[in-house]
DNA sequence: CGTTAATCGAGACGGTACGTCTCGTCTTCAT
DNA sequence: ATGAAGACGAGACGTACCGTCTCGATTAACG
């Protein structure tokens, strides 16, 4: 009821956090992950080194929360009527995402998943699980209109394109392009 | 060419390096990768920092060169008349090899190697690059024998199969079993 | 003249005053000045930090406000007509006023007024010189009467009573007894 | 026996020990007690901060060091045949060595000294008690030659001369001077 | 009786220094 | 020359307080 969520005090500070997220994000192309600091993102972004602590657990979690808004945004689930063609969508939408710059963040993200298991754990439930569940309703879709491959489970289906989608992020360097996106259309839906 | 190679004081004491070779090894296991320092490993191993140092850049440079050791000894690269038995023979195998205790140095490395560029290229060229060429080579005899998915290169199957076992391995945390070896198997050859 | 120092507005709170000054004066006591902040004393006070600030420049001016009152209210100005016993009684009662309590706010007060000048300078008039002052009115008095050692002036002979006053309290934590009371008589006096 | 003190491993190094010891010196003197900082002592003297924490425990200890080595070197223990003449040297000698400089020193010190018990204990181990020793020696004897006031023991004759020296220079700011050392000569001993 | 102004508790803000940790290098004595 | 030991310069960590700045809520004098 009435005021139940008002709590006295200043506000937190819209524009700090804007200029958090950006600072860790510049900083991540300049330097790399391995010497972006705490320190250097609040300086860059005109605040102590409280104010990111305040909010946020440390350097990962911000870029996590830049990412995720980005991915959020640019990657819209398609719904027509060819599904095959929604996969195709979906999967060329997701690897244009993967911007150079984003796929930095992505590659500390990742990283950084392995190194702090806490972190880890947000990880997957704030970035990975969500796209999982996306890419997750497409594939059922197209199995609902007999177009997935028949030894196929869902999350496997989900696994090999995700799979793929890492793997050459993490590994090889190789592009995520449409040729990419149209050959796991094919291999899963065959 | 006098006394070729042979040098004056005393050797390198291999003593030393098994020993820090394990003392790394066992305490990832302990406090995880975070926590590993080279200051811990030397106390373990019983040397001082600099023998470390002088042999290796880093932590994770003694990991990998623990964990390729390992990849060498364990997984054959198998070659019947059955290719398509081939194939899965080898998956399970390189699967088999993912312990709980190598999974996490294989992490921990493949972490490294994205905030670390110079080691990616070393953890590229010494691991990941020979296990590719190992399952090229199934991949390829399959293909001869017109076993392989017609719209399939070998380098996108083997993007495939790792880029499943690493997205497993690094996000998922899903088992790398034999129905793993077997749908891949399948996915690729059909 | 209109209103001359009426101000519209919410008047100061005694209560929280009384509840600052208090809370300095028990903190102190239990965690000692170092760990004595002026966070530490608006939390226990139970007022915001800024009620602190708006009426006092820092921590050592609230304990200097306490401490100036006990003075004022403990330590009488004796005027009889043995001018030598009035000297004892002054020396006498100051000690007194030196509890264990208060000597730790005159401590933590005279070490402040050394590492901050401009509280020093606040410190020394609210009160170290009334306490000259009082302190040489009495000397006077036993020079007029003759009592006074020949060889010391008025500011000397205070120079060596509180200097022996304080030396005990900050530096060797001998009693301020009686005993140091008839001694210093003795000493000015002769 | 032979070699019991030596170990192995890089010697402490002197040069560093002379720096960090100047440079907290310097820096006293140019921002004050208050803004001295043990980032900036290492800044100055050119060493990395965990130098100065592994051999002090901050930055008082820092100029107590400064502090005592000075007062070694600078305060003799007079002992001829005119005893009289004896303390008078001796008061006249420690008030000499109350520069400006060192005086800033001695207050910090006494300052902190109040405000952690621990430094206290040891600032009054390492400074007080073997300068009260020292001016104790004299006065004892001049004891022995019946020259002390009778109603004088040797502790609360040095209570009167330190606490007189302190006084002033914690308090007042009055000279250290001739002057105050041949009034002091005289209350004493007469 | 509403307007205006000052204070209140609360708490976020930009800063700064803390004391710790680990890095990779350098120095020492012993092998 | 290499080994273990350990001090060194460097610099980021995450925390604690500083003193300031909003907030919405009270509380008084004034119009």
């Amino acid at each position: 009821m009435s005021g139940s969520g008002v709590r006295p005090g200043r506000r937190r500070s819209e524009e700090s956090r804007q200029a958090i997220l950006g600072a860790a994000f510049d900083l991540l192309g300049e330097v790399g992950y391995a010497r972006l600091t705490v320190e250097g993102i609040a300086a860059r972004a005109g605040t102590g080194k409280q104010t990111v602590y305040r909010w946020w657990p440390g350097k990962a979690d911000v870029l996590l929360e830049a990412v995720t808004a980005y991915a959020r945004e640019h990657i819209p689930l398609p719904e027509t009527a060819d599904r095959a063609a929604d996969l195709r969508t979906f999967l060329t939408a997701t690897f244009a995402a993967a911007t150079p710059r984003t796929s930095d963040a992505l590659r500390a993200l990742m990283a950084e998943a392995q190194i702090d298991p806490a972190f880890g754990e947000r990880f997957r439930e704030t970035l990975l699980r969500p796209r999982r569940e996306a890419l997750g309703a497409v594939v059922d879709r197209a199995r609902e209109a007999g177009l997935l491959a028949p030894h196929l489970t869902t999350d496997t289906a989900v696994d090999l394109a995700f799979g793929a989608l890492w793997y050459r992020l993490l590994a090889t360097g190789r592009p995520l392009d449409d040729e990419l996106a149209e050959l796991l259309t094919r291999t899963l839906l065959r």
